[in-house]
DNA sequence: GTGGTCTAGACCACC
DNA sequence: GTGGTCTAGACCACG
């Protein structure tokens, strides 16, 4: 469904998750109540191991944007969209903030740095046109 | 001298150190026949295991961007500077393709996020302004 | 299992550990899907340690010949096959064309040195033969 | 003059040295009470560290195939003959051992093994009869 | 359980 | 002094 992961990624795929489901928070996409795709149905999704998802569940739960339903799975938090609404940010903006930072140290000037960036974000934009277009699309 | 490491940038500090060199070759500041840091005198520079730098010269040896002087170091190939130059965009575009796909993946606009990296573009540049401006300083 | 480490032949321990991954590929002892043994397996039964093992299969992966199957192992790739196929007569010529060469600027005649080729050769051939004769044995 | 060394050889720089003086001393090239050419000089000539040959010179000084003439250089001595004929084929048969069982142990059979082996040979015979053909020759 | 990374420190060959 | 190799053992992420 919402989620997609990329092995080649840099982040570790328990990572990946986390960080889909605070943004689909923060987008509204996951509301207050609503439930999680159960370990098992995510897991097969997204071909991983399902310890690899009840990590991921498991770390949201401690950061209190789940929460256990006894008997009938994880559902998210009333206080998960604030939570999450100010986090999305921040966790990009903190790897935008690194890779930036390896290109400037790489003494690339900032306008070529920039120019970089667009290109990425042109066909970036290009290849989301191409997909709403079709159907679903995946990563 | 012109390594910096940061531990928490996702990337391992041998692959940082490989790319720094990489970067430094393409840059022009390591020209060919240049001698990189010896094992021990970076390892103690970054306060890093002299086996890790042994490790990043290594991968950087296989590639063929550095080559041993039996007993005195080692330097930069000649070949190095086009290989350089040609992976310096890829190595750097890959890491800006991912943030931006997640960046898109979280339902940000494509202007949020032009937004977003301006805003760390034009912080980077007042820091580097900054310390041109002072004498040196470090990250 | 199919390795055996010789530490008074010159070659680096993993490098031994390399070759013959390589040429097991290249028999077909080894066949693409397979996975190798694991690095404490292995490191336990050649009675080195683990990171020498890791070495050897961090450079057999990063040649193309291993892939990292994430928790589980590291399983031989598709292409290892031709790549190690044309290999194994390479590595074999070099260290045999290496001796030749020093063999005979020693001034020894090319027909001295045949005849211990020759002599080595039946030598081997006997004890392979006496080994097989009996059960398992190992070097 | 008589030596040449091969820095991918596998065989580390004074052993190269250590076992052609040898080699020399077995097949006449040096006689006893012959000179060996100074440190500087076969240094300058092999293009190596002073150091690498004065190591070769004591490991074979002390086992007594060289002796020091006191402010003149050294020299072969009378015992070195006997001892280096009968070491001569020992060091190749070692080292040829050792390449044949790696090759048998790739699984390829003994005729093949033979005929790679006939091949190099072949070709080492058919350089040596050019370089004759010409003058002098270098490795 | 798996591999990946890192630290710590040893010995060797070579300059 | 240099790099190369090996040992020993730790921690992490993933299955």
């Amino acid at each position: 469904m919402f989620f997609s992961i990329n092995p080649t990624n840099g982040l570790a795929i328990f990572d990946q998750i986390v960080r889909q489901v605070k943004f689909a928070v923060a987008s509204g996409t996951l509301a207050p109540g609503d439930m999680v795709p159960s370990v098992r149905e995510l897991a097969k999704e997204l071909a991983v191991n399902p310890n690899t998802v009840v990590r991921a569940y498991r770390d949201l739960t401690s950061e209190g944007i789940l929460e256990a339903v006894r008997g009938t799975g994880l559902n998210v938090t009333e206080d998960a969209v604030a939570h999450c609404e100010k986090e999305r940010l921040a966790l990009l903006r903190e790897r935008i903030r690194h890779v930036l930072v390896e290109a400037h140290s790489s003494r690339l000037e900032t306008s070529e740095i920039r120019e970089l960036v667009e290109e990425e974000l042109t066909r970036l934009e290009r290849t989301a046109k191409g997909k709403r277009g079709k159907k679903g699309a995946d990563s």
